[in-house]
DNA sequence: CGACACATTGAACGAGTTCAAGACTTGTGG
DNA sequence: CCACAAGTCTTGAACTCGTTCAATGTGTCG
């Protein structure tokens, strides 16, 4: 995954603001790292003081709601992805961040953005895109969920996966699905149980090709008459 | 409902921030109007000129999943919350806001809160902050949905338009629920019947006493028991 | 006061859950 | 590199809860 499908590119490279419209070196103070299959990024408690996005791999992010309930999967972040835009103004993380497998990802102070947001205006616009496209995931996530079927379901979780995907450039048509069934289901709202049955029920229509973890979408067509709206 | 209470109110007086430290009178341009029941704030399509803050009444905003499916029920607003956030940074709504009831509201132009996030530092983090508190509700209404069973979610449900009600400083154990039982039965993904049976079943443990649109909350620890982790 | 929309209640059906057993990956150590 | 073991995934059967369809009841507004 290069700089080019970052959802952060416009912000990271603030040479694209600049009157000659060209491209400069990346100005801000990045740092790439990676995390271990089950390695936290953060925790519920620590400051806020980046902001992240994915290189490679997958980041899961769940909390409790505030009470005793378990965790559960709030949202999952796919490379190119930006993580910790819904944090903004929060003094410390109230989620946990865990990599779903081996993640690579750049991470910006905070810091480093408000200063950028107080000289460019642009940026300032920038700022604000990101963190309305970040507050749009749980409402495709509502869509997925309500008034759905568990099969319409898992038709538009696959869609989903496959339409970001697309939107950084990766191939879409076919993954691999790094979420366990058990995790797919928490996200869902239902039973490890019932998406075994649903995927299985989908390649048995030939609409979809799973092996394990490997995903092919054969006929995203029908898939969409599965989720109707969307 | 006073500015007191409003969401926007540390935006509206800017004289806040002022060093200072006092109060001035707003001076920002407020447009105050009204809408009737089933009136409609504003259209997909039309151009998002404007944020919005409830003074009275409820206002709901639905929206059809970019494909077929009919409107569903997004999101709706109590006195003082701020409608629109989310429409920040694009171009036109997607939406629909109608008037679930007869109701008083603010709009400021969104132009007027660029030019105070250029000049006024604070205002900057405070745009943030609401912007971030206007992501919290998709997240809200997913814990309120997701892994329930209906008498949970309808328990969710209340004890969130309570909680919503005190964080305003409006009666919060006794309120007026002006959605109709189809609305809210929409919102959280069931039928009209099952958020009847739910309200009968709640009556009948004494939990909450209905009449009609009025509802009361009599014993809301048991509330929460029903919906754990809130 | 009457009519229409909305809300409640009932009974049968169906989809998803639960519990439990068996098959497959996946990672580890020999 | 292979074999084994642990975890994950799949599949089955009984049961539960919410839906559906339909009828009755209640509130609200002209």
């Amino acid at each position: 995954m290069s700089c080019l499908g970052c959802g952060l590119r416009r912000l990271c490279f603030p040479g694209r603001f600049s009157a000659e419209g060209r491209y400069r070196a990346p100005e801000l103070p990045i740092r790439r790292s990676r995390l271990a299959r089950g390695a936290a990024l953060f925790r519920p408690g620590e400051r806020v003081r980046f902001i992240y996005t994915l290189r490679s791999g997958c980041i899961k992010e769940t909390a409790a709601t505030a009470g005793g309930g378990r965790d559960s999967l709030l949202a999952f972040y796919l490379p190119g992805e930006v993580l910790g835009m819904q944090h903004a103004g929060a003094e410390r993380f109230t989620s946990t961040a865990v990599a779903v497998e081996a993640t690579t990802y750049c991470e910006v102070p905070w810091s480093t953005f408000r200063r950028l947001c107080a000289e460019v205006p642009e940026a300032r616009r920038e700022l604000v895109r990101v963190m309305a496209r970040a507050a749009q995931a749980p409402l495709d996530l509502v869509a997925m969920i309500r008034h759905r079927e568990a099969l319409g379901q898992l038709a538009g979780f696959l869609l989903n996966v496959a339409a970001r995907l697309r939107s950084r450039g990766l191939h879409a048509r076919e993954f691999r699905l790094s979420l366990s069934r058990a995790e797919i289901a928490d996200y869902l709202g239902m039973t490890g149980e019932t998406v075994s049955r649903c995927f299985t029920e989908l390649a048995e229509r030939g609409l979809i090709d799973v092996r394990a973890k490997h995903v092919q979408l054969l006929q995203p067509l029908e898939l969409q008459r599965l989720f109707p709206g969307a």
